[in-house]
DNA sequence: CAGTGGTCTAGACCACACT
DNA sequence: GTGTGGTCTAGACCACTGC
């Protein structure tokens, strides 16, 4: 079998653009071919091809089977790994990044106590306050991308560190994706509720767009993180899409923000 | 032998060009070749070889410059890029980054409208209430990483969005790398403060950590911000740094979140 | 047209991890 | 040693900008 024709023959990706010949293809996108690769990888993600903390096949592989050089698919690669999707690992491979295992913080969580390290506090007690299936009111459902009336997963907890309670959120979850998800199941599992998702319903959350407000403890939520009604508290609304920009989680979170604080790096 | 003496033979690109900056710096570590290039461009901007706005030389000639490929050239200008430290324009050049004329929002400032979007209230009205130049205390010598009683330059300022007042917000700025600016100037000065900094001073903020709480309005605050005593309000404290991670900017924001929200976008 | 960044290739070697 | 990602090179061609 020859190695020849790999370029010139540009048959595989994606028929990528018509040049010359009759065609025509008036396809208005000329993407370049790392593009076109990244796009394949991702369809891979996407439909579990490779789930998280997998390996992916080493970059010759994906080479030889797109039909381009190895550094066209380091480049597709390197975009992928910069967006947080995949963790190169030297002389191991390339994996499908997770964030269910690691026992690191929240996902997405930039709490971080006023004095000590991140995780200095140990990890955060539970405690589920409320969680059934109900459908989706028209706001949650917008946030979503549902109808209105579309089931939906709630949950209501407030999590503590050392005891004090610092966070309390709300959660919707689209029940069509979690298909199988019980609200006793959620309310019953213990560990990082990503990795549920991860592994049970190959659902990652990629990123997390947040509105963030200053509003005072009202309507009970006093009661539950134990403050005194109108103390300020950090208003954080957070929607978490996954690898389409699909949305897949809405957050309504209240934190208390005298013994932690809120942390964010620009750049 | 003979063929591979680049890597081993440390013949330093740092030393081989003749031209500016006779840093050289015994650098000890063996980093890859495009880490040292990205280095000593970097060091270039510091230095004000080129200045925000101004094209750096092409990948063609900091490659015969620094006696790499292209390649290498390129992979660090990719980095330097993605840092949004230099933006690359096909068929242009490569430019030094500039927050400066861009006639966008504020560097930094993450606060949009509740409905609209991000620049559709037009430019903030800006009050300046007091601007001096002072002592740092304690507090303030430590953020900026000097010493008790150095010389700082201090402004505190209401930003209005169509005449209601939105932030309020202390600044402080160490004197030293600011040689020659008043507190006249500063206070007269009109246009984004960063383009200041930027032209007249070659100072250019590079990044910036926040620190973010809810705390009520209190002490004249609510007065400034025209809210009831005791509204929520944002707490917003930021350090900005330059190049070198230096410290170059302290500020301490309070911003209502009735009219606005702050954004924020995670991954 | 020449000059710039952008893409792609092919091959070499290095650094690391497993076996 | 084998296989992986990581670095570096050299050269080709494409796409865009401006003269």
């Amino acid at each position: 079998m020859s190695t020849t024709s790999f370029r010139s023959a540009n048959n595989s990706p994606a028929a990528s653009n018509g040049g010359t010949s009759g065609g025509a293809t008036l396809t208005p996108s000329f993407s370049p071919l790392y593009q076109q690769i990244k796009g394949l990888i991702l369809n891979g993600l996407r439909l579990g091809e490779w789930k998280p903390g997998e390996v992916i096949p080493s970059e010759m592989d994906l080479a030889t089977r797109f039909h381009v050089s190895q550094g066209t698919v380091r480049k597709a690669i390197d975009d992928l790994a910069t967006e947080n999707l995949l963790v190169r690992r030297q002389g191991k491979g390339t994996f499908v990044a997770t964030h269910a295992e690691q026992q690191a913080q929240f996902r997405f969580l930039k709490l971080v106590p006023n004095s000590g390290t991140p995780g200095s506090e140990g990890p955060a007690q539970r405690h589920i306050i409320e969680c059934r299936r109900t459908s989706a009111s028209a706001n949650i459902a917008r946030a979503l991308a549902l109808r209105t009336g579309d089931a939906v997963l709630q949950a209501r907890r407030v999590l503590s560190f050392v005891g004090t309670p610092a966070i309390l959120e709300d959660i919707w979850l689209p029940a069509a994706p979690f298909k199988g998800l019980t609200a006793e199941r959620l309310a019953n599992y213990q560990g990082p509720m990503y990795a549920l998702f991860e592994t049970e319903f190959n659902v990652r959350m990629v990123r997390a767009e947040e509105k963030i407000r200053a509003e005072p403890a009202a309507n009970g939520r006093e009661k539950l993180l134990q403050v005194a009604s109108g103390t300020p508290l950090l208003s954080v609304e957070r929607i978490a899409y996954t690898y389409k920009d699909v949305p897949m989680e809405l957050r309504r979170g209240y934190y208390r923000t005298d013994t932690h604080y809120y942390h964010n790096r620009l750049s």
